[in-house]
DNA sequence: TAGATTGTTAATCGATTAACAATC
DNA sequence: TAGATTGTTAATCGATTAACAATC
């Protein structure tokens, strides 16, 4: 490990990335494959450089890999759910309609990725008594009273656009303490003591504009 | 602008901001807000660094601000379009089956951030005939004979994991040059030729998994 | 031992912030 | 002219890549 950077917080660019192998390695591991894996597979199969993939794994607690083998696929995997402080099934709380969240489950699976969808609360009253994964949406009002007491810390926002800042206040002052918002939103007021991460799909959109229309390949 | 950068393509951070201005200034003018705003104003609704925001605006063709003064809403919306290669609607094709596609359409308000919902593929047998917008669905394997034809480059992918490859290499072939990908999948062969951009809702949820843990503000 | 691959330190590259002259 | 704010160059900071010693 880097002795000087014991203390310092991860640089948000390594966490993302090992949040990124700690996928692959779920995928892997659901494949069956089997031994040790080097920085270069693991590189190769995410269009990194090696260098990265070794200087990002220093990051964590212990050592984990054996010089001249590589990494062994399970334990490298649990050493990074550690890292990132990752239940087993990580809880997450929807806020969105329950259209929008049962559509978001049919192409995010979540249990494959290691989640658990835990609570659901919705914008729309016309979801009273709506059913998802066995357990029933609750009005977004009650984010306060349901979701103090069941330890869920994060949660995902697709409500419309109108629904956003009224949903991160509740799920701030019910104790959740990281946000990620789908819902494309320019400007949102962020809570003290909450990470609030935003999805910007129409700037990833103009980004592409851009380069699709000849400024350079990059 | 800066001299040395004139031929050096835009860097992806401050692309990406480009693209964020553009949004925010669409949102003022929708909002009625008129006569000149300076960096310092753009800077303090979007979280950033005032300098941060000269300097990016500094890639711009023309000179955008007037010193002592700041900038015009509408000129500088319109700089940003230019440079970005934004037409007034931009065209996005969609693929993913017509429910999802209907809830994505219900939280992403593409007119509103200047696109146009241009085309809709589905791999779910069960959307044809289904109309969205006034357009009818086509089948995903219409991909081929129907867009080459349309003129639109950028298209957006929310399958189910399972069809993201193949709807990439049909949308490829059929000449699109920069796809979105909001489907989790962790490797993806990307075309060449092709810009892609991966959402990772999964890593984006791990990495505050680890931040919400006590590791760190930042 | 020889070959392979890690882990770490140093060098480069890019992005952000600070300082300041230019000018409305 | 004085006040304000831009645009640009220089300085700092962070992230990536290269070089190489350590060791399985």
């Amino acid at each position: 490990m880097h002795k000087l950077q014991e203390l310092r917080p991860t640089p948000p660019a390594v966490l993302h990335r090992l949040a990124l192998y700690h996928c692959l390695l779920t995928d892997w591991l659901l494949a069956g494959k089997k031994g040790a894996i080097t920085s270069k597979e693991i590189a190769n199969a995410l269009g990194l450089n090696e260098v990265t993939v070794r200087n990002d794994l220093s990051f964590l607690n212990e050592t984990p890999g054996k010089r001249g083998v590589g990494y062994g696929i399970d334990g490298l995997r649990q050493m990074i759910g550690e890292f990132l402080s990752l239940p087993s099934l990580a809880p997450i709380a929807f806020v969105g309609s329950a259209t929008v969240i049962n559509s978001l489950l049919s192409f995010f699976l979540v249990e494959k990725f290691g989640f658990l969808s835990a609570a659901f609360f919705s914008e729309d009253p016309n979801d009273r008594g709506v059913v998802i994964n066995g357990r029933e949406v609750q009005p977004i009002e009650a984010i306060s009273s349901e979701l103090g007491s069941m330890g869920i810390k994060v949660a995902v926002v697709v409500t419309h656009p109108s629904w956003v800042q009224h949903s991160i206040n509740l799920l701030a002052s019910a104790g959740i303490k990281g946000i990620l918002v789908l819902t494309p939103s320019v400007v949102i007021d962020i809570p003290e003591g909450v990470y609030v991460t935003q999805i910007r799909i129409p700037c990833d959109l103009k980004s592409l504009f851009h380069r699709v229309n000849g400024n350079v390949f990059n």
